[in-house]
RNA sequence: GCCGACUUGGCGCAAUUGGUAGCGCACCGCUCUUGUAAAGCGGGGGUUGUGGGUUCGAGUCCCAUAGUCGGCUCCA
């Protein structure tokens, strides 16, 4: 008889005593049950007054619980290859899940290979994920010959990091893996769960990925265990679509596209991470810093420029060179001159190539007596830094060791804080914009109670933080929260965005000081006659020119719009006998300033038209005997659409005004 | 920095168990060339990232070093 009251998504209704979620939902793409709130594996038996929802296998929870039961088949795969394997922890992550292994030897791209069969065996055999309520004393028992397991079990209720995957806050349980046909356990593994209810329903859409070392719990100091990556989706077609995502995202890399563009390259002979930019990069970057000039300068940015090299006193007292000294190139030592007595006739001095252009600006604040008169004061540069990345850390133009931040300082009073940093969030987003991208979020990076890495006043620092939080807040952007993410000197904002293909790139931070300005004994006098401190904002719009370059390469996938391509229009004559046509077409371009050439090599129309379109041109102008009688042109554009016949003058407009509007053709 | 893989003409690749470096594109020359993604023929170019070692002999094996790639850690 019917003698539990339960709701069933969002529907009461009345169950028998023992009902499980194989009772509830019979939809084969219910995979578990949501129970008031928290996730359980299908067996779990309804109580009275229970508020349960089917979960999808293709909702978020559907397939991180898909995905955390594939990485268990891998973990019995490679302990049923190598027993002595020992795990470390084996969760759910985006697009995919990993496990880590303590083992002798790195697994080789060959034993991923083996791995899979190994998995495809356990799948097809269709063992059930059987969830076991145990207590720690059984289960130190039970996985003594797991160290690993052992240390989390001693970490349950504590700071749990990724380990809360295998040990939740609540009850401490195991899942045993039942072969159906025996009924005998033939695997088992601390974990939360839920699981699927077999392994039979992992299906065949899951693939390993890579294997790469990993520190035990994320830290340095912690041994490096093996950690395989795989990736698993409900059906092929689903799998088949993400290795084509990565295969778009490959294409797209920025590195590639440098080299197949000619826009940059890291020779090896100049060092890792420092990048030369070629004429057809040189001209996107030279376009990008121009426009960035004009803005900045409309928007009241005074222009300053300092030098590359600095006595080490500026960084001890900015307190660079005592937190982030690991960071920054070794100093070059200037030796001490002595006389023949050995007494010091010429002091010694270390140089430092700067890591960061504040210090310069403050400099340049402190070059004489201020007056709130002079205030807000803002100071822009495109400034190059130089910062000693750890080598494995290097990647193209987004991580690299040389680069130039379009950076500036603005001195502010407190009273005029909160709008300077409403204004430079719109003049960010702004800018941000007419690059093309528009999609944002925030991100609110604040400090960490009792890290020592954060110096200054606590009380200043929530001051400051609620000043960030409110303009961000009424910006209207999503704002989220970043604990422990801030500068040592201050909180920040950072602004997100996402590309054409739907990653994100933090861009532009902005960032409050209250630190060096006194660090600098910085002051200014008030209109009473007092002398007052002002607040320092940091503030990068492209992060670093490279940076964005790269980001921006990636975004367009190398389709650069107008405004930016290095090369906006050529002219592909269909015969030589056109080139003459041609040539006076592209000086009145020229003449507007529009950036024009006309191939007027040997190629024949056809190879110039593949060449151009591979070297993403915006604009191809073709022009034969009917053009030239019409004083027309023919476009071609990059997607191989075509129009033909267009008046001179037409055309020209055209390709003036897309330059002009921006936009991407 | 740590773990692993990789490095052959400008670029992308090839070279049996170690036996003395090839191909395509690009480049150069010549001939040809009127309609939307590769004309034909010929030519030049590499002491195999660098430095050691083993060997009669090394692109192939060993060591070191630089660089690149994938991760981890880090990112003022």
């Amino acid at each position: 008889m019917s003698n539990l009251k339960i709701t069933v998504d969002g529907v009461s209704v009345a169950v028998d005593a023992g009902t499980d979620g194989f009772g509830l939902f019979t939809s084969k793409t219910i995979v578990a049950q949501r129970v008031n709130g928290a996730l359980k594996d299908l067996a779990y038996k309804v109580l009275e007054g229970d508020e349960i929802e089917g979960v999808e296998i293709s909702s978020e929870d559907g397939l991180n619980i898909l995905r955390h039961s594939t990485a268990h088949v891998l973990a019995q795969a490679v302990q049923n290859i190598n027993p002595e394997a020992k795990l470390g922890i084996g969760p759910p992550i985006k697009d995919g899940f990993y496990y880590d292994f303590d083992v002798e030897e790195p697994f080789t791209p060959e034993d991923l290979k083996s791995l899979e069969k190994e998995m495809e065996r356990i799948i097809r055999s269709g063992q059930r994920f059987m969830r076991r309520v145990t207590n720690e004393a059984d289960a130190a028992k039970e996985l003594s010959n797991e160290p690993y397991k052992l240390e989390l079990i001693g970490l349950k209720g504590s700071e749990l990091g990724d380990g809360a995957a295998e040990v939740g806050a609540g009850e401490l349980t195991i899942y045993d893996n039942v072969d159906p046909a025996s009924g005998e356990t033939v695997w088992f593994d601390l974990c939360r769960g839920p699981h699927l209810p077999n392994t039979r329903m992992i299906g065949g859409a899951f693939s390993l990925m890579r294997s790469a070392a990993a520190y035990w719990r994320g830290s340095e100091q912690n041994k490096q265990l093996q950690r395989v990556y795989g990736t698993a989706w409900p059906t092929k077609d689903e799998l088949r679509a993400h290795v084509g995502r990565l295969e778009e995202a490959a294409k797209r890399d920025h590195r590639r596209l440098g080299a197949e563009l000619d826009l940059f390259s890291f020779p090896e002979e100049i060092g890792s991470g420092l990048a030369v930019f070629h004429p057809k990069g040189g001209m996107i970057r030279k376009v990008m810093e121009d426009y960035s000039r004009k803005r900045h300068e409309e928007s009241g940015y005074d222009f300053v420029y300092s030098p590359h090299v600095t006595k080490s006193n500026l960084f001890e007292i900015s307190g660079h060179l005592s937190w982030y000294a690991e960071g920054m190139y070794p100093p070059l030592q200037l030796d001490e001159e002595r006389d023949e007595n050995g007494v010091v006739r010429k002091q010694g001095q270390d140089y430092y190539l700067k890591p960061m252009n504040c210090p310069f600006h403050i400099l340049i604040f402190k070059s004489q007596g201020r007056s709130y008169r002079d205030l807000p004061l803002r100071m822009f540069e495109f400034g190059t830094v130089y910062r000693y990345e750890k080598s494995g850390v290097v990647h193209g133009l987004t991580r690299a060791r040389g680069f130039t931040q379009d950076d500036a300082h603005l001195f502010v009073t407190p009273e005029t804080m909160e709008s300077e940093l409403t204004n430079v969030l719109n003049f960010v987003l702004g800018l941000l914009r007419d690059y093309g991208l528009d999609d944002f979020y925030l991100e609110l990076s604040t400090r960490e109670e009792g890290n020592p890495k954060f110096v200054g006043d606590p009380a200043v620092w929530d001051q400051a933080t609620s000043i960030l939080e409110s303009v961000a807040t009424k910006s209207g952007l999503t704002l989220v929260p970043d604990p422990g993410g801030a500068a040592f000197y201050g909180p920040k904002i950072s602004v997100q965005a996402r590309d054409a293909i739907g990653r994100t790139w933090q861009m532009s931070t902005i960032q409050l000081d209250f630190n060096l300005p006194e660090r600098f004994d910085l002051e200014y006098t008030a209109a009473d006659g007092s002398r007052q401190r002002p607040v320092m904002i940091h503030r990068a719009l492209f992060g670093s020119i490279e940076r964005f370059f790269g980001v921006l390469t990636e975004h367009y996938a190398g389709h650069f719009p107008p405004w930016l391509a290095p090369l906006q229009v050529v002219g592909i004559p269909v015969a030589d006998e056109f080139n003459e046509y041609l040539y006076d077409v592209a000086d009145v371009l020229r003449s507007k300033g529009v950036r024009v050439t006309v191939d007027s090599s040997d190629d024949r129309m056809q190879k110039k038209i593949r060449n151009h379109t591979k070297d993403r041109v915006p604009f191809m102008l073709i022009a034969g005997g009917e053009d030239r009688d019409n004083r027309a042109v023919s476009f071609r554009f990059r997607d191989g659409s075509q129009e033909n016949g267009v008046p001179l003058e037409q055309a020209i407009e055209r390709i003036l005004a897309a330059i002009e509007s921006k936009e991407q053709v």
